[in-house]
DNA sequence: ATAATAGTGTCTCTAAGACATTATGCG
DNA sequence: CGCATAATGTCTTAGAGACACTATTAT
């Protein structure tokens, strides 16, 4: 091969895709039933070709001006003044054929936020929150996840955004057990029961020996629980890290 | 913001950046001499500005026509036949200011590979294996790598590459409890003690129960060291999976 | 009192740290 | 034999699974 110039290679279109994650709050800390959803995803509907109609994730084409981070922070519609959110580049796609316009390439993200602190309305397309049916293998290996709709049917995403949204969760089970992931998807003051909920389905089992676990972690708030039915539980906030290097 | 059509969005320069790394095959066990370096990565001489006559890492600008890991793989100047290697994205590096020609974003990856199954050679450019000191902190996370001389000086890198590296090095020191990435760095046959120096290196202390845990991951060749001076060393290859499913 | 979930306590198992002990070939 | 590293064995500790048990509120 010939020594190329800089100028003589070919510039490519690159995108940014995010896969918004937050906490359904569904008290099933015990249920058997694996049809109870504890992780939800934000989509965006396509209101143009290719794909239109379909539900997407939220993202768009990268400005040659910005770095994909900027991209991404612009992107999110974050209510004033949250700072209580997660991002991480996740991956980045490259298949000839994600996108029937010409070759994109998309550079994914994760973004972890509590539900509120997202403005839903903010952007031109109708924006909603999908629940992910997270399935795995008898390892406790993620397998497969599925979008689905309020009736429970599956949803079929746009581009390769079903890869994407999977390769997220993948990431993200395997680093629950060794980061504080878990506490950006739950609100400020959260019940021990719904953080396991969210350990529960991305492990994929019961985390047993959860209390023991997040104990150290966490701090009571002196809010509880009421009109449960049952014994109310204790609301909780994440414990700011102590110094240990004094 | 008015809705921008897919053709009105500028274009970008891709690149991919490779972190080729072996192993060193210093027999250290013991040793506390942290100047004993274990790892080593592949650098090109650069012969063209920017940055020329300083060591890069192997990579280029990626054709339109394809993915990011057809471009990898062509360009790691394997020898014939070689199937024992591992290649992973690493991350995209996006700052604006990363390349003094222009905008020119990169998507990195880590190879890692027996030294002798790379080509080092083949390439019009000059290319050498250099020594990395990984430098980690009171917890034993990664800090940062140098990548030194044999003289023992520090190399300047061209790029952000010496960052990519970095990036590199914290991946597999995360991940190598857990995966078999080890034995892609070192021969079909190899002694324990060498390769237990791959992990002590990237974890940052010395794995006591080093034998115990790869006990069940390994199998004799029934080969043996000779005229060391002391005790000789079995050889050891890779144990095949079994089948746990059946 | 009962239902239902919150939360605690205890026994066990497994992986790994610490470290002493034995094994082996070469000079 | 003694040196130096290979390889094994044992005691201990930390984290988590299993699961029984107690606590608390609404109805």
């Amino acid at each position: 091969m010939i020594n190329k110039d800089f100028s003589d290679y070919e510039k490519i279109s690159v995108a940014t895709d995010i896969v918004v994650l937050s906490n359904a709050i569904k008290p099933a800390l015990r249920a058997k039933d694996s049809d109870t959803y504890v992780l939800r995803v934000l989509l965006i509907k396509r209101d143009i070709e290719p794909f239109k109609g379909k539900w997407s994730l939220p993202g768009g084409f990268m400005d040659a001006d910005k770095t994909a981070d900027e991209a991404v922070t612009n992107k999110l519609a974050l209510k004033t003044g949250v700072e209580n959110y997660y991002k991480e580049q996740l991956y980045t796609y490259t298949d000839m054929d994600r996108d029937p316009r010409g070759r994109v390439i998309s550079i994914g993200y994760i973004a972890l936020v509590d539900k509120e602190d997202i403005d839903i309305s903010h952007g031109k397309n109708e924006a909603k929150w999908f629940d992910i049916a997270i399935h795995h293998d008898e390892k406790h290996n993620v397998e497969n996840v599925d979008i689905v709709n309020e009736d429970g049917s599956k949803v079929e995403l746009a581009f390769d955004h079903q890869r994407i949204i999977t390769d997220a969760i993948k990431r993200l089970a395997g680093k629950i057990l060794y980061t504080d992931i878990a506490f950006y998807m739950v609100p400020a003051e959260f019940k021990l029961g719904g953080l396991q909920n969210i350990y529960n389905s991305l492990l994929g089992y019961n985390f047993q020996a959860f209390r023991r676990f997040i104990a150290d972690k966490v701090e009571e708030t002196g809010h509880i629980e009421t009109s449960t039915g049952h014994r109310p539980s204790k609301f909780y906030r994440k414990k700011k890290e102590e110094r240990t290097d004094i």
